[in-house]
DNA sequence: CACCCGACGCGAACACTGTTCTCTGTAGGG
DNA sequence: CCCTACAGAGAACAGTGTTCGCGTCGGGTG
């Protein structure tokens, strides 16, 4: 906010800045070549540096790929954060969509990063209290979001949602829900679970390729499960019949209306 | 059968041999130290063999991956197949469920080759045809044939699940469906992705740790949310709210009766 | 039977990789 | 002004995938 010269004493500004540009370089290769072809020498070679003096800044090529991948998860849950703050909070339906759709924009436009946030196991253990952990739980708070505010707006039932739960599940749901400082029943933790599991489903299936080449473009079926997901949580009010292009909030912003304007990007 | 020496020339017999010898350690390695740690130099170490020889039996490092990659969908289909096949005809819930539990222990099994399936992106164009692709396409036919024969039987009324599809995907999931060579109703085949779409997603999100360690033995949030597709399916016989312990079929077989006969192992 | 040709396996070699060690300038802070 | 910490260079080690040329055996053919 002053105007002093610099509040970081340069030296650290100058190593945040070559870490940065490591991390950028790494991050084309990455873009281009795959993670398995990541080289710490390739990455040294484009900045004109020798290999040794990266070890300066990066203990191991393991720990950079980490790093990106936390990066990548961050990126994501920035995109999702964007998309839900920019949607309408008086229409849930039509936000959901704009996050999930936001949601996969990033991941076909961030293939690399999503294989490797989503394609590997993650480290045995050390995952709680990770980067990575931490902001995975800030892409799942997003897309919890849209469901809890439509369950504050009284849009979903969630006794009956309640009523199918095993008294165990129910015990785990609401474990998960005090771990992340949630207040929702167990019952709408159900729901968000089962649209969490279907929006990563149908994305991970599209970009590892594993989709039938016939749909090509799915984008219409990936909108026309997420409404049916939202529904089915909606099902107290909307009734059996899937909505094609009609629903309990404003119609316009249903389906496929303007896929646009919803990635962070 | 016979009683003729061999049928196969002998050294196709030797050289079968020391494949399957070479892919068998290959997988021993690909378990204990995942994709990545795969070395030509350590199945040659492990077989007594020299680097060099392995070439004779196999192009390079990629290409025996990319067959181990196809061995692992084969045995995924084959388990999936065998659950089918023990399943009761008439039970078409329950053996949905057996299919998805199936399903579902084949990937908590074999961990690292359903990373090496699911979490890694397909060869660019060059997919259909491939030893991988029909193997694939073999596994989601067992799950398929579980919605269109409870179709046949009429538990589905297809013909609301037709109506909120849009033309454009009628048209692709019609032109899936010929792909394919069966002959379901788009409404159908808009189920059947719905169900492979969640139950994938599942799947992926445990198997690669992503699932919240809150809820430890995820089985019966998977055994509901297999239920819940599988109920959607059927909304038009099985009304709005989802089957606890209740439905349509065997109660006794709905839900997380017998967990232990399920892979085919 | 002898022969020969193809398959098999081996060892050395090349071009890489990640990683560590030691050394040298140089620039910042006292 | 010095001096120390640190960025960077270079060599080296162990390991990798892959190729090439060499022997050596075995099975089919004359």
């Amino acid at each position: 906010m002053a105007a002093v010269s610099s509040p970081i004493p340069r030296r650290e500004r100058l190593r945040r800045a070559t870490l940065d540009e490591i991390k950028q370089t790494a991050h084309a290769q990455l873009a281009e070549l795959g993670p398995a072809a990541l080289s710490l020498r390739g990455v040294a070679r484009a900045m004109g540096m020798a290999p040794s003096a990266l070890y300066r800044y990066v203990a191991s090529r393991e720990v950079l790929l980490a790093e990106l991948t936390a990066d990548g998860f961050a990126s994501l849950a920035d995109a999702l954060e964007a998309a839900f703050a920019a949607g309408d909070p008086h229409d849930h339906l039509g936000r959901w969509l704009d996050v999930a759709r936001a949601h996969r924009r990033w991941a076909l436009d961030h293939a690399v990063e999503y294989t490797l946030i989503f394609g590997t196991r993650v480290p045995d253990g050390g995952f709680v209290g990770t980067r990575v952990a931490i902001e995975l739980q800030r892409s799942v708070a997003v897309l919890f979001r849209c469901m809890t505010e439509a369950i504050k707006a009284g849009l979903v039932d969630t006794g009956h949602l309640d009523a199918g739960l095993t008294p165990t599940m129910r015990a785990r749901l609401r474990a998960w829900a005090d771990d992340h400082g949630v207040t929702i029943d167990p019952g709408g933790m159900a729901v968000c679970l089962a649209a969490w599991t279907q929006l990563h489903g149908f994305l991970s299936l599209e970009s590892f390729g594993h989709l039938p080449p016939a749909l090509d473009d799915p984008a219409d079926l990936f909108d026309r499960q997420m409404t049916e997901v939202f529904a089915r949580a909606c099902s107290a009010i909307v009734p059996a019949g899937l909505p094609g292009a009609e629903g309990p909030t404003r119609p316009d912003r249903m389906v496929g209306s303007d896929p646009a304007r919803t990635g962070g990007r």
